[in-house]
DNA sequence: CTCCAGGACACTT
DNA sequence: AAGTGTCATGGA
């Protein structure tokens, strides 16, 4: 049984207490409110938050720091506490768009993990017209099946979890016993084993798609040339994967908030390449461009919750 | 039995 | 190049 690194970490300056972290979809609150622990695996460690008093996050997990500093400076990266919320949208926005202005102060302080790009590149890959309950447990079958299985120790009760699967693993897997993870749907199955396989291969680098010097349009074409990633999911892999806020995915959900809250013509038209870039044109006018994504993702929260009224999780 | 769920793609104009 | 129909699958 593995020993569990306890540590309380400041994170003064951030609204966190009313976060939602996407991607793995995380709402302090909601976790909050039923008492419970979030739990999440990043790479081979598992990471438990446990509480939040004031501004002290105190977490747990299985990595071994050597220096306190360094486990700071890893969760703040990992949480982007780097991000000013405050610079997300333009100044003026409050002004243009009063009433939504107000709507989003509940989510003004959601924060945009900075995950693991394979792990976002598989995950959004399972996302492909699927409903959130089905797609978080494709990435559940898949851990369970192809990620490493670890036990540790939580309060003397043992606590199982599985890491993420390497890219390897599932590339080297058959389409027929993947499909089981994949809501039973093979071609899905088998975008998933080419993808892994590019990435395995090193033909498609992730890593150097984080660079900021490379356009966002050229890591987007990158990711694009994978069968079974359109721009959508692209730019999901950019934005919760590659760090790049800049990136703004557009969704069922976005077409909504944009043509309701925004006004914005043909938002609620077919979603064509053309019509995709369009909508990414007129909505880049309205929030700050360097920001876009990640503003656009409390917008997303925020609609889903208050007008939709729909549970995320 | 319909319709939907955080789209992608092949196939016509 | 741009628009339109098809695909795939479990769950509500």
């Amino acid at each position: 049984m593995k020993d569990l690194y306890t540590t309380t970490i400041d994170i003064y300056g951030t609204d966190i207490e009313h976060s939602l972290f996407s991607g793995q979809s995380f709402s302090w609150d909601y976790y909050k409110g039923k008492k419970r622990k979030y739990f999440g695996t990043i790479g081979d460690d598992l990471f438990i938050f446990e509480s939040i008093e004031n501004t002290q996050l105190t977490t747990r997990t299985t990595r071994k720091f050597f220096q306190a500093e360094d486990y700071v400076e890893f969760i703040n990266h990992y949480l982007s506490i780097d991000i000013d919320n405050n610079l997300l949208f333009p100044e003026g926005f409050n002004r243009c768009y009063p009433d939504i202005w107000k709507l989003i102060q509940p989510y003004m302080g959601t924060k945009i993990l900075r995950q693991d790009p394979f792990e976002v590149l598989i995950t959004f890959m399972c996302a492909q017209g699927l409903g959130m309950k089905i797609i978080r447990r494709q990435i559940s079958y898949l851990a369970k099946k192809y990620g490493k299985r670890f036990t540790v120790e939580i309060d003397g009760e043992p606590f199982t979890y599985f890491s993420f699967p390497a890219p390897e693993t599932l590339a080297d897997a058959s389409p027929e016993s993947l499909r089981l993870c994949t809501n039973n749907n093979c071609i899905r199955a088998k975008n998933i084993i080419g993808a892994a396989s590019s990435v395995a291969s090193g033909q498609l680098d992730l890593e150097s798609l984080k660079d900021p010097d490379m356009p966002l349009e050229t890591a987007r074409e990158q990711l694009c040339a994978q069968p079974g990633i359109g721009y959508k999911i692209a730019d999901c892999i950019l934005l919760f994967g590659l760090h790049r806020f800049s990136a703004f995915p557009i969704d069922t959900h976005v077409r909504q908030y944009l043509a309701t809250w925004f006004s914005i013509d043909g938002a609620l038209q077919s979603l064509t390449q053309k019509n995709y870039l369009f909508l990414q044109d007129q909505i880049s006018r309205v929030l700050n461009p360097d920001f876009a994504g990640f503003a656009g993702h409390i917008l997303f929260h925020c609609w889903r919750k208050e007008v939709k009224h729909l549970n995320s999780y």
